[in-house]
DNA sequence: TCGGTATTTGACTAATCAGTCAAATATAGA
DNA sequence: TCTATATTTGACTGATTAGTCAAATACCGA
């Protein structure tokens, strides 16, 4: 029935995430994304109502691309442990990626454009506040592991513990995009983050920690 | 000799950093700057060369600001643990005035404009890291007294654990303006934050911290 | 081959943007 | 009172912004 559909909206969704992780919402013009999506700028108003409304698409595309891999580094087949340094791993080497295509840390999409934009936009606001709820909700899976395991005190709160982790682990990436600079991702988040969680490790196997 | 000083250039310091604090550098235009400080545009340009160097002077004017605030907490006459229980006073007692002033949680301001310009500004991002370090100064400066008093392993290091320290905070603050919730940073901030440093308290001296 | 439908196009608008500049103004010191 | 100097003004530009729209196009299924 009709003309086929095209990839145009998806080239949308990925050129707009890109460009506004690169750089920011407020620098990423319209016409800056159909130049480098290669569509005009009539099909972009065909696929979205304004740019807000490709900004939240693609937040909410980039998220559903993101759960397989945070399914995955959490699943609950793995030691608890193992899925926090996964997780670094994972975040690092995405990091890492970027600077060495882009020339620059871009830090996490969601703290950044959220950071950027909720104070202007609720809707904007409450959006990023799931994601960053549903992804507290792996850790704390992942903390009831652990003190299932006896890895930790029993009397942790795991909702505080997660927040914790959520906000230490953004707190980091933020800084290594603003200096431009993974050193303290690549050597001491994991065992920072382990201190944090409050895991009792050897010195060996903290010293091990590092990517 | 000749027309004498205003506080023109201090007004448009002054409104730059609110506007920009409470929305965002790509939201605020030099028109609105100008409007909100009952400057005109001719005015604006005989003071500053551009936004951006707006942008850069009423970042330094407000870390100035924050210096003499930051020495009498971080006072070497002040018990270290107290220096960053006064520093959480400090900080949420910004935020829940700004949140009842203007309905809005603002975070950090240097960060919040660092994380959205660094990208595109290597200058910014400088200016930014450099404050970043010269924040964890202070921290440094604390730690080592708490190792002195053995309040701390003396085997920390403090380079590392100041940069966890000022990722934790910021990661919450952060947090707090994307929510526009200081829940967090009031109940458990203090706690959590002792929790990292790593300092021994009692169950029922934790329970105090809460603001 | 043709009709219906989704997609694409490019020219368009009106508003806003950062930035310019010559002229007007105010005042301290001579 | 005069002059040097700093400040203020308001109209101006040219570029860029988000968003509009009617017409053209492509193709599936009948």
């Amino acid at each position: 029935m009709g003309r086929p559909p095209t990839n145009t909206k998806l080239r949308l969704l990925e050129t707009a995430h890109e460009l506004i992780w690169r750089n920011s919402y407020g620098a990423v013009s319209v016409d800056g994304i159909c130049e480098k999506a290669n569509v005009k700028k009539g099909s972009f108003y065909h696929y979205f109502p304004s740019k807000a409304d490709l900004a939240m698409a693609s937040i909410d595309w980039w998220m559903t691309n993101t759960i397989p891999f945070l399914d995955d580094i959490f699943s609950p087949s793995r030691h608890p442990i193992d899925r926090f340094t996964l997780l670094i791993d994972f975040i690092y080497e995405k990091q890492e990626d970027m600077r060495i295509e882009f020339g620059q840390v871009c830090g996490c999409p969601f703290i950044t454009i959220g950071s950027e934009l909720a104070a202007q936009d609720e809707i904007i606001g409450a959006k990023i506040s799931a994601i960053t709820q549903q992804k507290m909700t792996y850790y704390q899976n992942a903390l009831r592991d652990m003190i299932a395991m006896g890895l930790i005190d029993e009397k942790t709160n795991v909702e505080l513990k997660a927040e914790e982790i959520y906000a230490f682990i953004t707190g980091n990436m933020m800084l290594a995009r603003i200096k431009n600079d993974l050193k303290f991702m690549k050597t001491s988040l994991k065992p920072s983050l382990m201190n944090l969680i409050g895991v009792n490790l050897s010195a060996e196997d903290l010293k091990k920690l590092t990517i």
